[in-house]
DNA sequence: ACCTGAACACCGTTCAAGT
DNA sequence: ACCTGAACACCGTTCAAGT
């Protein structure tokens, strides 16, 4: 059985949550698809190739289907938890998308619509496309942390283990106070509340 | 001449501003510092504590003598803008920023100041905590994607022109009218926009 | 205490040669 | 058209042995 492009690309994305990005290689891919090294070179010509069809896959659809009676902030900020829970579908799914520089289709839908909703609330294309960039930036960054500390063997309890440890009441009374109000990993909540903080500030301008 | 660790340190980040991320390796920083590949592991025990030292190094006094006239948001803004600069001066300094997963002293000052003045201005704890992590994802995000384009060979001429490209006019209308707006790579009124709508937004609440 | 020399176990990528 | 086999030019890390 000869191998398809689409197997290529099905046995990267099992493999990668499998192994998580840090163990995505090109000669353990092959050996998953019982192929020697070169052979995935066929269909794909380097690994940032097969990388960005990866992230292609993952926001497949992202745009379909949006509630248009929703007002255009509710539907923005449906629209990056969608891309949140997106990129949440795959171990290490933020990262696979944050390292892709080339324009991918799916998300130029997601840009387009996004930058359409906030011109149709009479923003100029400049903020509008701002404003985009600002959203995308906390999604995807808060979205990176939220997988290192699932994917870590213990999910984030040694990680809070050490900064309990660093912090020193005389130095840091601030985070020590806030030491139990950080979840680890993050949460739905703790996305929220930032989306809605930014939301919030487009909406006050 | 013996090597010290501050001579490590200091080669890897001469080796990071010329090369970058990606090119930084133990054997390149080895050869650059006139040793064998094994001689910088007396010195730091992995790769990964060497990147922890070098953000250590870069995000050095990011907290002081903040002007304790300004309003509580304006300082917050100040320090926003000080972790960006403090990650510019640095080639990938953002990158590498986001790769270090212990509690820095460095970033422990800058997360206790922030929640420190957010508390001050009357917020919980908890939403104190959250809204520096929002603050945060952004400015790292952002400079992230300024360091991406600025590395490129072209300063990101390519990029443009293969999102022009990529761009269709029945599909895309609003990312085309956005185009000429959309700084690559990145200014620094691009940043300020989104961190005066963070902070718009935490204003608001 | 600090470094060398050499090895181990990996990488991404290329490409003539096979089928 | 699609894959093998083998190589090239790299990695991070370890560690006995040297000084």
């Amino acid at each position: 059985m000869r191998l398809t492009r689409d197997q290529v690309l099905a046995g990267a994305l099992g493999l990668l949550d499998e192994v998580g990005i840090d163990g995505l290689s090109m000669r353990r891919l092959a050996s998953v698809l019982g192929v020697q090294n070169g052979a995935t070179y066929w269909h794909f010509p380097s690994k940032q190739a097969l990388l960005e069809a990866m992230a292609e896959a993952m926001l497949a659809d992202l745009t379909l289907g949006l509630d248009e009676r929703l007002p255009w902030y509710e539907r923005i900020s449906e629209l990056a938890q969608r891309l949140r829970s997106a990129l949440l579908a795959h171990r290490d799914g933020a990262r696979i998308f944050s390292g892709v520089f080339v324009p991918l289709p799916n998300a130029l839908a997601y840009g387009e619509t996004m930058i359409g909703l906030l011109r149709g609330a009479g923003r100029s294309s400049r903020d509008a496309a701002w404003a985009v960039d600002t959203i995308t930036y906390y999604v995807v960054g808060h979205t990176i942390e939220e997988q290192l500390a699932a994917g870590l063997p213990d999910g984030g309890r040694d990680a809070v283990a050490r900064l309990t440890d660093a912090l020193d009441p005389a130095h840091h009374p601030n985070m020590l106070a806030a030491l139990d109000d950080i979840p680890v990993p993050h949460t739905e909540d703790h996305f929220a509340y930032g989306l809605g903080v930014i939301i919030a500030g487009l909406r006050s301008a």
